[in-house]
DNA sequence: TATTTTAAAGTTACCGATAACTCATTATAC
DNA sequence: GTATAATGAGTTATCGGTAACTTTAAAATA
């Protein structure tokens, strides 16, 4: 690999001019700036990061965790985590947890061994605090995305969980179902107990009493609810009505349900939270709670940027973007 | 941060001491070993890869590049990467160019920067011979991805475009089709000419004449068609099936298709290169050649590791992945 | 007891860059 | 014509590790 002192050397000048012209500092004169840079044009000179970031101790990488990245919108969100870490000159490290807290740690270990200068992370859960508190002791700003963790103080990027679940249950019980049952994510997870929440709400706004049997709890990724959707389908009065609290969730319901014969709205209603992407635009037919996810992952980087920047922020920021409710065919009146 | 300088001095051993207890080398009595690990454990000590890469001239970082970060083809091929590249012990860098040549530019030197072990590549087409040869250039080994590049000799995973292609064709005619368009994506993509060809193969085998007429050509990710669909559907004789190139495309027509109130597949049958996941489990509509997305990364990664670390794999290995047609039903008979 | 062997730990130099400082020249001022 | 300032370039030390070699001390052998 060349370096710069091999530049140094065939343009006839020490290794510090040549740093020098490459990073715009110093006095250089026209002359020897040309002639340094014909040089390392010549020699296809690649300047070697882990070098520079050794002295500067700074990497100009920021490293985004996920949970799922074959959900459209972590994809999503990460998407506008690459725009955004692009346009301010970062380079992005992905990854992915898959909602995994051991997972997790690993690449916690990684994001520190690599001393990424910032972090965007989407939690797996409450048990999240160990791996952020790691992150923190050692001294690494980080955004929080998506989910709060009860004990962690921080910049944070989330969506309006308990509004968006009350609105997408207020829709429902508009459309005169009083059985609405929930299939959630696991209860570690801040949006499974804010969605639960709205939900419950919604319910007790209209005097429709909570109903523990009709609440199912699951982890957001794996759908396999086989049992309990038995469970739910043969009680004496039955759901009509399902809310999933993500869009992952609700595949598998829906799947599940076609699988028994049951169809979606004609026997049961099903809505959502997070839209699903390329299937909405092929087929506008589920009912969701839509985040703005790409905003989620250009507005994270911008916090964090600024946090890394900026000596003047302060206290930690916290941003709620909210959903939006959208209408498709996936509910019916009763 | 704290180094193992701060170690050996807290545990009383030099510097070298610290190094060898961290990888295992040289001769350590267990006594001092344990010392050592003791003191790391208490300050909380995480290496620092930067440094340790400089000097021993390789990272452990692969790198992914992709070009729709928003495709699940790819975010499968990035999970099948993902799971391999941690079984190998590697991090992983992903890029997004989203089919742009410039930013594929700019990911590349970044790659170098970076000085990644390894990249898998998935190039947006032929003019990314001249980022691959940078590569090769500088002697960084890649796996070519999904699209083959004329010019470069390397590993390379793909599918079989032409097979597949001819397949999808194959079961139109076999409904009775005689008039289809092909949807495809740019010609200066190799997947684009190869399901070009076996579009045309497969017509030429049933004595159909090509119609150049009945075929689009446009970028693999974003889709605006309307003016060419336009053209397409006000022929005289206008296509009763339509062949997209991929799963983007696909959702694009039929998108497009539904807005003019023609239905699919009543009116027209519709079917594509690649599933859409999430999408087909919601609802198996699309009838499609599918391919093994999670495979391609995960085998990615295998051959790009023994390139990495055999000598002893001398010329370039290419594999080729098997399309399944899915038949489901969005293709019925004329 | 003297010598060799071996185990355990330490020294030194270097990976490729940059910060901070120093050193020549030349230009400007008095 | 000397003092001072401005300009352009070079020296040196350092970031945090590791390879290769050396040193030290104890154990084994003669």
């Amino acid at each position: 690999m060349v370096t710069i002192y091999d530049i140094a050397q065939k343009a006839n000048v020490s290794a510090m001019t040549v740093s020098k012209v490459i990073n715009n500092t110093g006095r250089i004169s026209e002359e020897t700036r040309r002639k340094v840079k014909k040089v390392m044009e010549e020699l296809n000179y690649i300047p070697n990061s882990n070098a520079r970031s050794l002295v500067l101790q700074q990497t100009q990488i920021l490293s985004l965790l996920i949970t799922d990245i074959t959900n459209p919108f972590y994809t999503s969100l990460a998407r506008g985590a690459e725009d955004g870490a692009k346009q301010y000159g970062y380079r992005l490290l992905f990854g992915n947890s898959d909602e995994d807290y051991v997972k997790e740690k690993d690449y916690v270990d990684m994001i520190l061994s690599t001393r990424v200068d910032g972090v965007l992370f989407a939690p797996a859960g409450d048990l999240s605090l160990k791996n952020l508190e790691k992150l923190r002791a050692h001294n690494i700003p980080f955004v929080i995305m998506d989910r709060a963790v009860p004990g962690i103080e921080s910049d944070m990027i989330c969506g309006d969980s308990k509004e968006g679940a009350r609105k997408l249950v207020d829709y429902l019980i508009g459309l005169g179902h009083r059985r609405i049952a929930l299939v959630n994510g696991s209860l570690d997870v801040s949006t499974a107990r804010l969605r639960y929440e709205g939900y419950a709400e919604a319910l007790a706004l209209q005097g429709i009493p909570l109903d523990e049997t009709l609440i199912i709890h699951q982890n957001y990724r794996d759908y396999h609810a086989d049992d309990h959707l038995e469970q739910l389908l043969e009680q004496p009065s039955p759901p009509t009505a399902i809310f999933a609290a993500n869009n992952v969730l609700a595949v598998g319901v829906i799947r599940d349900l076609r699988e028994r014969g049951i169809r979606v709205p004609e026997d049961i209603s099903v809505v959502c939270f997070d839209d699903l992407d390329l299937s909405s635009a092929l087929d506008p037919f589920l009912t969701v709670a839509a985040q703005p996810a790409y905003q989620f992952g250009a507005m994270g980087i911008q916090l964090l940027v600024e946090r890394i920047r900026g000596s003047s922020v302060p206290e930690s920021r916290k941003v709620i973007l909210p959903s939006e409710l959208v209408i498709r065919s996936s509910a019916k009146p009763i």
